[in-house]
DNA sequence: TTGAAAGCGGTACCAT
DNA sequence: ATGGTACCGCTTTCAA
């Protein structure tokens, strides 16, 4: 392996100009730097990128540290790892499987200079511990942290929750059902006031029987809908599902009890995943990618102490045939 | 930042034992190695990681490169970041989106050690380029390559297409119909030939009109089957799909056109996916986890030029409430 | 058991 | 425009 000081030596210049060169310095004439590069050619050199990191104290590297991967979380990646390489910043995955002492491994990485921000998608840990590690560098996080170091980019879920209430009050539904996910987590608390505000506008009827918690995936959301079918007195008119998954589910089961979607049941699911996209069902637009984008920015405004201008976070509403 | 120097100062001892310390090294008396450790702990010190790269001349990071991380992925994406992180081994994602240029990236990263190895799941540059880096370090792949020194850690679907036909045979289909995925592939090719091997020795029909190409998504699978039902005269009764999602949206479409699943029409998925798993649907289970498990080994064969146990890849049916 | 010193491969400041 | 050189922080060989 060829290195600066034999470029050097066999250019007949010193490892300072080879430097230069490399790092396009405009202080090289142009002779010099034409027979460095065509050296540099001849024996296939390249930097190592360890002595760089070395040298200048930074890796261009960020961890994202979570759980798990999941299909939620992939829009978020995807996004992450794609703006982050556009700023020349490779991206690292951290998945703690839900242990604790694995988790504090991507922050131990960036005490130990291995990578140079860190962005949290979820987290396990003490938020307090993890916020003593803003101290190595700059962290922010997907889900909410309540910790005065480390922003979050997730979105208030009240605005997308409204938007779907009234899309389906205006549509003339007036039973409306709702399927929560975490009973006890902000996202649901949100969401459930945005209900209760909503309903309490309208006057509109609120039944405890129209009301489920803690349903998360397709199985559950067909178990919601044959729940619903128990009481054929007090059907609803449409549900709001936790996400796309669920909506996909009630959207099967309403379908083989020969329930006629949106005409009986309307249905509406969030995120507006791929999956509600290819089963046509009427879901909340989640700026993930977006969010992504702003987690980048954020470590990027501590990283450069520079300015940065954040995407708008909106969610929307996209109109399929459910409702 | 404290750094080896202050510690060896401050315990009155040279760099070199602390180094000891660090790595555990027998050679260092009890008494000493307590002091040092105490003055580390003291000093809340860490070691940089940058530096024991540049000096061991390795980083323990593998490059994962690939076009965009999909669902299809994720099981090979969460399992290899798990086996690596046990042997001490990050993973950094390189996503490409198609763009050969980009590409090159982790490959280039290889040769300026800023990963020792690295796995490919898909690539869109012409293999023997990609194999010219193959003398910077391993490199294995997912997708299948036909390099000599890459090798693959990808299954052959003869088997498993095999499996799902001999079950469909035993269940007493023999009207079965085919939905393939990508038209010029090896794996579509390997399945086709599955399915005519087994049709002959059963001496079973083949009609063109049950067999379908580049049959991907939900929306896909519905579509096969309204255009399976154009010719009321001659359906099969039992279809055989690319993936568990054609297998899924095949479903909803049978049910919501009066078809009775398994009765009228059985459905067979495959990958035995998450979506499988909550619809109910009989897959042929591909270990992809094992897979990845197999990129990981491979890989530590070359770097630490060791023995290594592979395990062993077999696809298996999971039979469930569509056949 | 411990120390001295030469790497590892660059960067960047200070001269000239 | 170019060179000299002191870092960056740890590993490893050779001696003692």
């Amino acid at each position: 392996m060829s290195n600066l000081d034999l470029i050097a030596k066999m250019a007949g210049f010193s490892k300072a100009t080879v430097s230069r060169v490399l790092n396009q310095s405009p202080h090289v004439s142009q002779e010099t730097r034409n027979k460095i590069l065509s050296i540099m050619k001849e024996l296939d050199y390249v930097p190592n990128r360890n002595a760089i990191s070395l040298s200048k104290g930074q890796t261009m590297q960020i961890g994202i540290s979570t759980e798990g991967i999941n299909n939620l979380m992939l829009p978020f990646l995807n996004g992450f790892v794609e703006i982050a390489s556009q700023y020349g910043y490779q991206t690292i995955i951290y998945t703690s499987g839900g242990d604790a002492k694995k988790e504090l491994q991507p922050f131990e990485d960036l005490r130990r200079k291995r990578v140079d921000a860190l962005v949290i998608i979820t987290s396990v840990n003490d938020p307090s511990l993890l916020r003593s590690y803003c101290k190595y560098g700059p962290i922010v996080s997907w889900q909410r942290m309540d910790q005065p170091d480390i922003s979050s980019v997730a979105m208030d879920q009240y605005e997308g929750y409204w938007l779907a209430l009234e899309h389906l009050i205006e549509k003339g539904y007036n039973r409306i059902a709702n399927a929560f996910g975490r009973p006890n987590s902000i996202n649901t608390h949100n969401r459930m006031r945005a209900y209760a505000d909503m309903m309490g506008k309208h006057h509109l009827t609120v039944s405890p029987k129209w009301s489920f918690s803690s349903v998360y995936t397709i199985r559950d959301g067909e178990q919601v809908v044959r729940d619903l079918l128990e009481h054929k007195d007090d059907l609803p008119d449409a549900i709001l599902c936790a996400n796309d998954y669920v909506a996909a589910g009630a959207l099967c089961e309403a379908r083989r009890q020969q329930l006629k979607v949106p005409e009986d049941l309307a249905i509406v699911g969030f995120d507006n995943t791929e999956l509600a996209h290819t089963m046509g069902i009427t879901s909340i637009h989640n700026p993930i990618a977006a969010q992504a984008q702003n987690a980048f920015y954020l470590l990027l405004l501590q990283l450069l102490d520079t300015e940065v201008e954040l995407e708008i976070l909106q969610f929307s509403l996209i109109q399929r045939f459910t409702t």
